[in-house]
DNA sequence: ATGGCTTATTGTATAAGA
């Protein structure tokens, strides 16, 4: 079974690719991020012609999230239960006896602002909901635009993002209490390059210098551990004509 | 160098992303 996610900063700019990346390399599961559309403009005939179920939570401009599958997708719930959110930043549902969670988490802008601080509330909402939810569903992954960066080795200066988000300390602490949930970070279950990243500023000819982050992740529960055979992640797409600034992370997991 | 790109908005500049 392979699952991956990706930010795509706009599906509406970004479809193409999102579809040839389907063709290409046939996912069982994509989630996606930053789809930044209403449901109603969201391409489910495109993607049905594509192969593939699925599932939004979308909003006008910002935020907006979606699975899809090749396979049914049932249990679907909206949102972090008992939490309050305008913001479209959750979707989740039960495929082939897997629970997929798919995130995006909060940016933060920077450490001394509103939004960093509704960003540690949320990723204490998040843990909080997830206790809970790894008891429901032990088969799990979550999947998404964390938003943080949770070792140096994650980040292509270390020196010069000191004191910035994604990597201050207080954020990669939630970071951890997620892996203390019962969760692995699939990526590092397997031997990867050095400076292996998921996104790249617009900026500088980031991508070309590869000054990046490894910021989008696929955490998975302890029952899927075993089960995992491999993590990449697929910069392909970010050399594209307009592309999105992310890039897919993919993970394989076996059939048991 | 507080910028550098990219996207969306009922725009002609601003906000947000990371």
């Amino acid at each position: 079974m392979k699952l991956a996610t990706w930010n795509v900063n706009s599906l509406n700019v970004r479809l193409p690719h999102v579809l040839d990346w389907l063709r290409d390399n046939v996912p069982d599961v994509l989630c996606l991020q930053e789809t930044k559309q209403e449901d109603s403009k969201f391409p489910y005939a495109a993607l049905k012609e594509a192969g593939y179920n699925a599932i939004h939570s979308g909003q006008k401009t910002y935020n907006g999230v979606a699975i899809l599958s090749r396979h049914e997708i049932t249990e679907l719930t909206f949102g972090i239960a008992n939490f309050e959110d305008e913001q479209k930043r959750v979707i989740s549902a039960t495929i082939n006896g897997i629970r997929i969670v798919c995130v995006y988490i909060v940016n933060g802008q920077s450490v001394d602002s509103d939004k960093y601080d509704y960003k540690m509330r949320w990723l204490e909402v998040l843990h909080t909901w997830l206790a809970d939810e790894l008891k429901k569903y032990p088969k799990l992954v979550l999947l998404g635009d964390y938003n943080i960066a949770p070792e140096d080795r994650d980040c292509h200066d270390p020196a010069a993002w000191v004191g910035e988000i994604l990597v201050s300390p207080a954020e990669r602490a939630h970071f951890q209490k997620l892996l203390q949930l019962g969760l692995h970070d699939s990526f590092r279950l397997f031997e990867q390059a050095e400076k292996s990243f998921s996104w790249w500023d617009y900026r500088m000819m980031g991508f070309r210098r590869n000054l990046g982050m490894r910021i989008d992740h696929i955490l998975v529960s302890d029952a899927l551990k075993s089960a995992c055979q491999s993590a990449h992640i697929d910069k392909s797409p970010r050399q594209l004509e307009r592309p999105s600034d992310h890039a897919p992370v993919v993970l394989i997991l076996d059939k048991s």
